[in-house]
RNA sequence: UGGGGAGUCGCCAAGUUGGUUAAGGCACCGGAUUUUGAUUCCGGCAUUCGAAGGUUCGAAUCCUUCUUCCCCAGCCA
């Protein structure tokens, strides 16, 4: 396949899978096509009342705001609007705040924010689907007094050990709750006083009533309401009971206008619940049909990475990091830190598919998304990260010239831009060796190399330090090599380095990011995962850039020619002031053959 | 040992109503171009679909048995 035809075809045929296969059916049958919808989330009644939903699906990302956004979520939330994008439908930004306990709107902010970064949007044609579960609690709480009136909801008034005693195990059959025969009158009057707050946290739940024995565990009467005498982020203290996830999700979905609701895998055991809930609901009128539907997906899973919450948090907690927003957390504040690009995060969702089968991503796949995208944005810059002196000895003492370099080398409407020479300059430390390795064609005593847009050297000597350290390279110019000029490819050289004026020459301080932990998958056998944080996942040096950097804005991303790339970090850097944070190297075939 | 899922090239992943040589991407290996040992380009890369039987003219796709891995016993999501 030639590059335009991937171009063309990326868009509008994205890679198949499973989900696209089943919604590309539902579409072809008209399944969904009766549904009407108000504009906002509600019960039948308010929809039915209301005109044909324009929208073909929607989907949703429900995140529970108890944290912030990370690597996993970005891959939902591409599959999610992606697939509302794809098939002319919409995607709701909905939170799922059920637990008053754990959320909190300094994440809804940040969620709000990442969402946004990534390049998604619920807006759109006077919508606005950013919804809030905790602001539905009364359609729940209609949903739940409906299920008591037909007999399908009870209050339980066991203690949590007596109710977990009671569930049975994996092979045995659970018993009834000595409550679970309790008249709707007396569940209604009951759930009733839970809700006026009468009575303390853990008094009682309401439970549905299903089957203590079915071989699912999900379906052994499980509960709907807890009382929680706890303020909520959103409705304050108006409520004294909260519907659990388990029941909140499905009605959210439905009163939504959700067709498709896709969650990960380990919520299929949950999937009949959610059936047996809207049916009941459908048949009580409370809901239109069809009903959403749920399908699962696997989870992402990233080598060198920990994605679990309460891992994060110990990271956090525990200072092996700067905070959530450190440029080598999973997080996506983490990873716009760090450099990391939307487009990049959509490229990688994209190529690494979507199925129901248990994987292990290779970081790398990641990092070539990133690069990719970089390769085509980001202007091209030198910065020498590890200085060793170059000296020009036939160069004249205090002269000084321009040489100029393309900003882009695919993309030469960006133009040049000038770099000083002078007599002595930066390279880099690795780019002289005393004795040179077998295929290496840098600077080596009696070599020939470029200096990249400027003049051919050769080099001629070197002196050390007490320690046998390198000090200065010394090294004579050709005239008549300058880049640019006439003749000057008559030269031909493999080695070609980078380099600065030290006279011109902006000190920096660079933060050199390498993976956050040194194994495939921290923590495994057994393993502590704090053991296996990579000691080496940070250098912080001071680097010599080019002048032109120095006015760098913060978030600027520049490829610093034969490093990687790098940006200006949003938090620290000032024009005048650059700080840059390395996203990630360039590939190197050269460094991986040693 | 109960229930629910998944096993197709090193890593992902199409394929799923059985039909010629098992898509594609990434990685990898060659070779070309290159003033980034980068990029780009061109070529190579599963007689085989967890295993074993069976049905069939024909199976990754159907049947049987076996096997490995993941999830479920919160008043978390």
């Amino acid at each position: 396949m030639n590059k335009a035809s991937k171009e063309t075809a990326a868009p509008s045929a994205p890679a198949g899978n499973f989900i696209r296969t089943l919604i590309e059916s539902d579409l072809a049958s008209g399944k969904d096509a009766p549904r009407r919808w108000s504009g906002r989330p509600g019960l039948a009644e308010q929809h039915l009342a209301a005109g044909i939903d324009p929208a073909r699906i929607r989907t949703r990302f429900p995140p529970e705001p108890n944290g912030y956004l990370h690597f996993g979520h970005a891959k939902s939330i591409c599959l999610n609007f992606g697939l509302a994008r794809d098939y002319g439908g919409r995607c709701h930004l909905r939170f799922d705040d059920t637990n008053p306990e754990r959320e909190e709107k300094e994440f809804v902010d940040s969620i709000v924010e990442s969402v946004r970064w990534l390049g998604f949007s619920w807006d759109a044609d006077g919508e606005e689907n950013l919804y809030f579960a905790s602001d539905d609690f009364d359609a729940m709480a209609r949903c739940a007094e409906s299920l008591i009136d037909t007999n399908h909801a009870y209050v339980d008034s066991q203690t949590a050990e007596e109710m977990r005693a009671n569930r049975g195990t994996l092979t045995e059959a659970g018993k009834d709750s000595p409550y679970r025969e309790r008249s709707p009158e007396e569940n209604r009057a009951l759930f009733q006083r839970m809700r006026a707050g009468e009575f303390p946290d853990g008094a009682h739940v309401l439970r549905a009533k299903i089957d203590m024995a079915s071989p699912n565990i999900n379906l052994r009467d499980p509960v709907l309401y807890r009382i929680r005498h706890t303020a909520h982020h959103n409705t304050g203290e108006r409520w004294r009971v909260y519907p659990m996830y388990t029941f909140a999700h499905p009605i959210e979905d439905a009163i939504e206008n959700i067709t498709h609701s896709i969650c990960t895998l380990e919520f299929e055991d949950q999937r009949p619940f959610y059936d047996w809930l809207l049916e009941r609901l459908a048949e009580s009128g409370l809901i239109q049909r069809p009903a959403p539907r749920q399908i699962e997906f696997s989870r992402l899973n990233l080598s060198c990475v920990v994605l679990s919450k309460r891992k994060l948090i110990q990271l956090v907690e525990e200072k092996h990091v700067d905070g959530w927003d450190d440029p080598r957390m999973p997080t996506l504040v983490g990873a716009r830190r760090r450099g990391y690009t939307p487009e990049g995060f959509r490229l990688f969702a994209e190529r690494i598919g979507v199925s129901k089968s248990d994987t292990l991503i290779d970081y790398s796949v990641l990092e070539d998304c990133m690069r990719e995208v970089l390769n085509e944005s980001a202007e091209r810059r030198i910065a020498v990260l590890d200085p060793l002196r170059l000296v020009v000895d036939n160069y004249p003492e205090n002269a000084s010239e321009d040489c100029f370099a393309p900003n882009h080398p695919l993309k030469p409407e960006l133009g040049k831009r000038a770099l000083p020479f002078g007599r002595e300059l930066w390279i880099e430390r690795d780019d002289f060796m005393e004795t040179p390795a077998k295929g290496f064609h840098r600077l080596y005593p009696g070599n020939t190399a470029r200096l990249r847009y400027a003049f051919v050297v050769k080099c001629t000597g070197f002196d050390k330090d007490e320690n046998g350290r390198v000090l200065t390279v010394h090294c004579d110019y050709m005239p008549d090599s300058k880049s640019g000029t006439p003749g000057a490819d008559t030269y031909k050289c493999k080695g070609n380095l980078h380099w600065v004026s030290t006279r011109h020459a902006c000190p920096a301080s660079v933060r050199l990011y390498d993976r956050l932990f040194s194994v495939a998958s921290p923590g495994a056998d057994g393993r502590n995962f704090i053991d296996d944080i990579n000691a080496a996942s940070v250098a912080r040096i001071t680097a010599q850039l080019e002048p032109s950097l120095a006015a760098a804005e913060p978030e600027a991303r520049f490829q610093f020619e034969r490093h990687g790339y790098f940006i200006a970090d949003r938090v620290d850097s000032k024009p005048g002031a650059p700080v840059f944070n390395r996203t990630v190297t360039l590939r190197d075939s050269w460094g991986k053959k040693r």
